[in-house]
DNA sequence: TTGACAAGACCGTCCAGACGGTACAGTAAG
DNA sequence: CTTACTGTACCGTCTGGACGGTCTTGTCAA
């Protein structure tokens, strides 16, 4: 890894979230992502030499960024309060977010499906652990469902349910988590 | 060799789906759809003028079927049973298919994400039904976002549930559903 | 029954444009 | 002298779509 780590790296990869999100999955072309991030073609190119490299990059530092905050939130997480609980907590502040987060999932799996599959892996590593964790299974299954489903409301940027709506839905499912 | 010209639009959408799900949501070109379902790529254009109506078509077409399947369930759902019962079982029979029925959805993102308006415009209207028809707002708000949730598995093609699991979760929000 | 003819269904070719990626010369800073 | 780019020119490929032609089927008058 390099030791300097310039930051038009950081702002490419929020750039070409950016656009993604504003100009749709399927328009996220290197010019597009090179003039948001104020960056000439060439410089995106050095960052990163592929399109692939680039969705790469996003996919992988999405992922790490959740498990550090999944991380703090445990160890930091006061007395007594389940994983699963953090767990639902955490993707709730995330879902709750105005912009979808992670619409430039769609522009990498429009560019190779196989971009799933290190979400995926994360994704089952996540549940297996909760489950070692949570004594009713009955109950896991439930919230985490539903939490994913909360991801999906965000994910396609869904109104379907008030502000409200999502408040009861969160409190009904620490109380499931008890 | 005699072919049946008439049903060939319903060929051709089974073919995007099936090109969708298969090549990767962003390789659906009209070539690999018209070679798919046998057809000249000359004759796709007849039946469809531009991609974007072959998106708006396999939406319809996916809303419709779901629309019909809702209400055949709800009429011919046997005594007492709830709204919320049908729409989990049905849903759940739906998610249970092996093959992801709808990736073609991101195709569609991917072409223009305004062909979500309609999507969400349904599921607006679904969930709002349900809201009339269940007393219980909590039971409805878990059991719809975990049917959600259920729903995102299938789409993103996950394996983080088993068979077991899958089935668990099904009678649990049936339980709660009452 | 037949023959003319229109409409519908489909084919094959061609093309402009967009995109990913390469190559390379230049430059500003440390 | 190296690092980290910028800027431009360019190439090959792919894609949506326009277009004109062809085959099939239905209709209807004689």
């Amino acid at each position: 890894m390099k030791v300097r780590r310039t930051n038009s790296r950081d702002r490419i990869l929020a750039a070409a979230a950016d656009v993604a999100r504003e100009t749709g999955p399927g328009s996220l072309s290197l010019d597009a992502v090179a003039s948001r991030a104020g960056v000439s073609k060439g410089g995106l190119l050095y960052n990163f030499p592929t399109k692939a490299k680039l969705m790469q990059a996003l996919v992988e530092d999405y992922l790490r960024a959740f498990e550090q905050a999944l991380d703090a939130a445990r160890t930091a997480g006061v007395g007594g309060e389940s994983p699963l609980a953090t767990y639902i907590k955490l993707s709730a502040e995330h879902a709750a977010e105005s912009k979808p987060s992670a619409s430039w999932i769609f522009s990498a799996i429009a560019e190779d499906p196989e971009f799933l599959t290190p979400i995926k892996l994360f994704r089952r590593q996540v549940f297996e652990r909760l489950k070692g964790e949570t004594p009713d299974l009955k109950a896991l299954l439930v919230c985490y469902l539903a939490v994913e489903g909360l991801r999906s409301m965000n994910l396609f940027d869904s109104d379907v349910l008030s502000q409200d709506e999502r408040r009861l839905l969160v409190s009904s499912l620490l109380e499931i988590a008890r």
